[in-house]
DNA sequence: TTGTTTTAAATTGTAGGACAGTTAAACAGT
DNA sequence: ACTGTTTAACTGTCCTACAATTTAAAACAA
């Protein structure tokens, strides 16, 4: 037996500010940068306290939609879209032990070999010479001895997210940049330094990018693919 | 020239009381369900105002770390490792990206597919059995003669859910959760109700299905990307 | 004029107090 | 055994006050 019923949530006034201001920013009534007006302007504006005003605020920040700023022309600013929270709230599963290094690279293998396969049926030729332009930083890179990853890992980001531009889907591009940033913190613990490895993974990007050129789909993704499932090889040996 | 200087943020003392509290969680010095100290005595312990500890409240609540009931027994409860926060923040992404119909289809012919076949792979008996109770299901509200989406929708995501918890991959079941409470809104809005389109879609289910159950990955991922991609076909031209 | 210091004003950060609203549990009356 | 009432422990909301931060303007010095 169920009556069509529905259990009675009582609201809290910081929610309603909280999708009112989300609904705004969504119907893009503001641009990025834009300052939302001050707390004791919105405390008005909404006939509420200032308390309530603050606690919807950090509900917003937290979502990634503004930043705050102390001081005279500070107060709440817009953000752009961006992946903040999606990275914050994946890396705190990755805490809590729900997500592992496994699902992560099993994830990750499925992505980027689509967005690769994508990126070579949909990439045009600027993009394809952008793409060139990231491989040949990496090559000069390579030929200044470094001594680290850092660097490295910066231009092989530009590389992946580049390919993941390449396939036209906003979806794919925010799920890819959030595996990213949460791979990275195993790779920079796990994976100690070693010259050979950094020319074994340019190999692999360099393999990517001319399959992408060559326009040949099933190349790119195979290769995409690999190269990921052996860098998750390589970090569950060391771990 | 660059100094190894980093930037002076000051630290928002609700931010400390956020952290110890995330790491206490993360830590399990909590049990799913266990209560938090009340906001008074949250206050004293962190030596702060109560506005401070609000604050710090919301913010939990927002991460997914906690809720918030009211009244005496009432307070902050620790809630066990979910993806809400993750859902939210990807659904908020497709609001803000205003993602097309054919971005969120294609993602998910991708996801879907694979996990039909990881589900044909890895789903155990009892899991088997349940996804049969689902077909069962359907089929008895079928034979109910109904006027409407509303009830085939609710088993329809069950399924899919069921299948995506098969392949063991918390990732792919956050995205697929997400990705299909998106869709479900142009499903309503762009698909009118015919008893014709209900039964090819409960054949296509059905076939699924059953290459799970004979753990034929090839089949089941190639069932569910054809059945993805025809109700997207589908919606793209009533649209 | 130009560069530096001081001052003022806007705005968030934090603290404290008051009272209303909500709810579980104990108690009381039938 | 059921119903209504009271109580106490909580959160929800509002208010006020002042500290800390930052920009801009004003004052001052070279």
């Amino acid at each position: 037996m169920s009556l069509p019923f529905t259990q009675f949530v009582p609201v809290k006034s910081y929610q309603h500010v909280v999708e009112q201001i989300q609904s705004a920013i969504c119907n893009e009534e503001f641009k990025q940068g834009d300052r939302l007006p001050s707390e004791m302007k919105l405390k008005e504006m909404f006939n509420t306290s200032r308390g309530t005003i603050r606690e919807a605020l950090r509900v917003l920040e937290q979502k990634g939609l503004i930043a705050i700023k102390t001081g005279v022309k500070g107060g709440p600013i817009i953000k752009g879209p961006n992946t903040d929270a999606m990275s914050e709230s994946m890396a705190l599963l990755i805490r809590q032990q729900q997500i592992s290094l496994e699902h992560l690279a099993q994830f990750r293998e499925l992505l980027e070999g689509f967005a690769a396969e994508q990126a070579a049926l949909l990439g045009n030729s600027r993009q394809h010479t952008e793409l060139g332009d990231i491989i040949t930083k990496i090559q000069t890179h390579l030929e200044s001895e470094p001594q680290g990853w850092s660097e490295f890992h910066r231009l092989d980001s530009r590389f992946h997210q580049m390919v993941a531009t390449m396939a036209k889907n906003p979806l794919l591009l925010a799920n890819l940049v959030t595996i990213h940033q949460n791979v990275e913190v195993y790779f920079q613990s796990y994976l100690p330094f070693s010259r050979e490895l950094l020319e074994d993974d340019f190999g692999d990007l360099k393999k990517i990018y001319f399959a992408i050129l060559a326009g040949d789909d099933r190349a790119a993704g195979e290769y995409a693919r690999q190269h990921v499932a052996k860098f998750a090889q390589l970090m569950k040996k060391h771990q």
